[in-house]
DNA sequence: GTTATTTATGTTATATCGTAACACGTCAAG
DNA sequence: CTTGACGTGTTACGATATAACATAAATAAC
């Protein structure tokens, strides 16, 4: 399922051209199994996103695609951005308003973004075991859960160490 | 700790005026152990949410002060809801950029949005075994946790019975 | 292969959400 | 009674997001 490297290791140290090579591939995967079409400009998003291996605003995108020689305008990197989530290949992470490539394309998986308070870092992990305990609760109203938003502020492993 | 009301079914019918006045009471005690001074301008808004019962937008809020003859410009809303929210009187959904009355100030609880797709309905609830499963997910990367949003997009129960 | 239909891209313009910076007023501490 | 902290109000602006429409590219229908 992976090419010999770790994907995601969440705030560790890695080997980010494989990762970022490994994730865009099963993106394009996932994609084609979908019948989606990932074209330029979506797969462009989907790579700068990859590259900086971060979250990013929807108008840093937007600069970026712009160098790339694509459109200015705020639609074009809404607009792929809305694709990539939509295909599960990128998460919109809400409370910074911003949007975070998939580490786990295709791999049905409930993300969860740890998002540093210090360094603002970002991180996504999994998240099965939270996912189960608030279907669980949701269901006690109830209330069944299609979509979830998991996301914790705190502090990351290296700012802990750092010092508070 | 309640009067006699069932404070937050989520979703279920219930004694809204008891519901309200319960909770304001409530959030009035949690300001005052607090040493906060819950003013004329925070106190109105704690209770725009509360009657309303629902999450409500910054600026729908700002238009409600101001029919209240309070000010009229973007920042005396949201002055107001990050005083609430700083002291747990309120809640922000991400999801809808919107603001909803805590259902159990002072209680010291996790809260879980559940967000009806069909009706926008937004209920909160407790979540002590999804924060606890957070805690663990995080803790896998070293991560700890210091706040937590959790939000579900799904059917309420009065929608699924309505049918899909 | 040409035409019809859908899907995608790009644009302009505008809506919605949120904050910085400053003026004025209140109130308690010294 | 003055100082300093806090709260409220304002203007002005920044950041985020979408509607609506024109053009172009890809796909489907014939």
């Amino acid at each position: 399922m992976n090419s010999g490297c770790d994907p995601n290791p969440a705030f560790a140290k890695h080997d980010h051209g494989c990762c970022l090579r490994d994730t865009l591939a099963r993106a394009e995967d996932v994609a084609a199994q979908a019948g989606a079409r990932l074209t330029p400009v979506r797969r462009r998003a989907l790579e700068i996103l990859l590259e900086e291996h971060r979250a990013m605003g929807a108008y840093e995108v937007l600069e970026k695609l712009a160098e790339g020689g694509f459109g200015s305008q705020p639609p074009v990197a809404y607009r792929a951005l809305e694709f990539l989530v939509d295909h599960g290949l990128a998460h919109k992470v809400r409370r910074l308003n911003a949007f975070a490539a998939c580490m786990h394309p295709g791999e049905d998986h409930a993300p969860v973004f740890l998002i540093c308070r210090a360094c603002n870092a970002v991180a996504e992990t999994e998240g099965q075991g939270v996912r189960a305990a608030l279907d669980e609760a949701a269901l006690a109203s109830g209330f069944s859960v299609e979509r979830a938003n998991i996301e914790a502020l705190g502090q990351c492993p290296a700012c802990a160490q750092a010092g508070a």
